[in-house]
DNA sequence: GTTAGCACTCTCGACTTTAGAGTGCTAACG
DNA sequence: CGTTAGCACTCTAAAGTCGAGAGTGCTAAC
């Protein structure tokens, strides 16, 4: 544990790296945070933090920048203290996002939007998902003489299409009655329960029930949807992305199609905002980088995660309040279409 | 016009820059490619290209750099010869759509990412759209006591979702009833049918008829879907983007959202491949960028669009054949779906 | 029209220099 | 003992210097 005094220095360099993106001196401290002590008793203490390794310098005789302990003392200690958005801001927001209630598809565009706005730095936000998803609507319309598009909906008011196609001529009549029945009987159904149930069905029927088990297997599979990515034009601007080899283990990571699979389930584990920050987790790849997650939804039912990631070097703060408020924005959104605003 | 010779030396320096990436010098000119002539007489045409424009020189004695103008000819001449992609190639990426054939969301992410690997450049394609929309089904889905999901499906196979409040209770019954009847009204209509068809409808029907009406014409307002790009990673390793603000513009460009809306459409034209290089176009966001785009689709039905981004040093010949086969691939596709195989 | 020869230009990397920022250490002070 | 002033020392970053090398433009001869 730190002395009070080592503490808040080390968080006043950390603060200090961050807004000004260079090594902070001694000389700086005292000028800007008059603790009431010479530079020569904050080298001493800072000399302490170095043995310590909250931070490290540059060279021998530069400036000091955080490391990745230094910044996560800064974390915990500074930012956990709630710190919310602007009042005024938070309204704004909040009206955009009632300007789509009606627009399911816009809801992460938007959020993943603004967020990268609000924090300049990318944000990352996936679409809510049912934890194990349920039908709510099956319907099936004919395309050819042999190939119908099966459509489910699924509880949290996500659409699934997939191509079905058969081994004789079916016409839309016959998939209009099969529809009825099956949507009749699979309705509100887990994949589970579909397997259980024991219906007597018609060759074609199961066939098309063999469809919609592997649709919502497949749906199941994987803890989250796909993300919806932005912000990237931020983060290029900012000192350590000058050099394309930095941007390119980023970019890198963000175009991989399995960090949303293995990635963010790891990540997002309580209810709270999670932090990681450099190479606390996940070994190089996301060296030299945070993030800043959290999920949202309605626990236990639905959920989607969002966050923001950018350099080490990000406002924390701002970050954590930000991808805090968005999230409470999505999950009473979600919560309003999923459960209806009457139990809330 | 240029002489053969003039015009052949031209294109060894647009050849050689585009694989060496550094301005290339009349040594090595003959020493790659023996004309029969000495250094000295390439110098003399090389100069009389750099008057007339078709290469520039980094200072006076240095190598020559292709111009616009200089890729242009390149392209025109050299590139526009039929080039295509190797036939067990060609076999592969059949094979690979062809895995996915049933699952239409996975076309254009497919191409996307294939195209991207295969130029090693950022690649974009859009969703299959038609011209003008028609509903092909119409569904309705009650999801608390006063809102209903409105579920269209259009003739392309894309499916539109929309919330739809009303002022007063409505069940499911009503609502299934009133899509049969409207699904039926409505089917095969484009937006300009649907208003111009006077049915007596009940003021729900009537509510629900203008949300599809806002559906669709929200629909063909664009003449693009958003598209998927991907492929980033790819540029990051080449040296025009070893400096973050050149990718800084490339990714501003990309990430906006009004690119699709306003660059594609003017691009893409005719039925031919598009080549656009630097600043042709567009001054100064795409300076120092090409893209070779193309339309897919059935002609005047359903079109979607398909192209490479990179900087105008960038391997056409292989971009232009690799955009024509992916482009040719996803016509089918979409031609077999919309048409049926038996209309080919 | 082509070529050899040569002086000239310019870049690029390596090296040097210098100003400035910042430290570590020591000795003195309360 | 913690704090401080003072000072020598270290290291960076920017600017300047230099030489090698690549490549040209020009001229005169073929």
């Amino acid at each position: 544990m730190l002395a009070e005094r080592t503490g808040n220095i080390l968080n006043i360099v950390v603060g200090e790296y961050i807004s000004m993106a260079r090594p902070v001196g001694s000389g700086a401290i005292v000028e800007r945070h008059g603790l009431g002590v010479s530079s020569a008793t904050i080298r001493n203490e800072v000399a302490r933090l170095e043995e310590e390794g909250y931070i490290t310098r540059p060279h021998i005789s530069g400036g000091a920048i955080p490391s990745d302990k230094g910044y996560r003392h800064y974390v915990e200690s500074v930012v956990r203290e709630a710190e919310e958005i602007p009042l005024d801001e938070q309204r704004m927001l909040s009206h955009l996002f009632h300007q789509v209630e009606q627009e399911l598809s816009e809801w992460t565009r938007l959020a993943a939007s603004l967020l990268a706005r609000m924090v300049c730095n990318v944000a990352i936000v996936t679409s809510p998902k049912a934890v194990a998803c349920r039908i709510k609507h099956l319907e099936l319309v004919a395309f050819q003489e042999s190939l119908a598009l099966l459509i489910l909906l699924l509880q949290e008011a996500r659409l699934k299409q997939q191509l079905v196609a058969f081994d004789e001529v079916v016409t839309q009549e016959e998939l209009s009655a099969i529809s009825g029945k099956l949507g009749a009987l699979f309705h509100g159904l887990t994949v589970a329960q579909l397997l259980a149930q024991d219906a007597g069905l018609s060759p074609i029927e199961q066939h098309i029930k063999n469809a919609v088990v592997q649709v919502m297997a497949d749906e199941d599979r994987r803890r989250y949807e796909e993300p919806y990515i932005e912000g990237l034009r931020h983060i290029l601007t900012q000192p350590e992305f000058t050099h394309a080899q930095n941007i390119l283990c980023l970019v890198e990571m963000l175009e991989s199609r399995d960090m949303v699979r293995s990635l963010l389930p790891e990540m997002v584990v309580d209810g709270g905002v999670r932090i990681v920050i450099g190479a606390e987790n996940r070994e190089g790849a996301m060296k030299g980088c945070s993030m800043v997650v959290t999920q949202y939804g309605v626990p236990g039912e639905v959920n989607g995660a969002l966050g923001v990631i950018g350099p080490t070097r990000m406002p924390y703060g701002r970050a954590i309040s930000s991808v805090r408020y968005v999230g409470s924005l999505l999950s009473e959104l979600v919560a309003e279409l999923y459960i209806g605003p009457e139990r809330q």
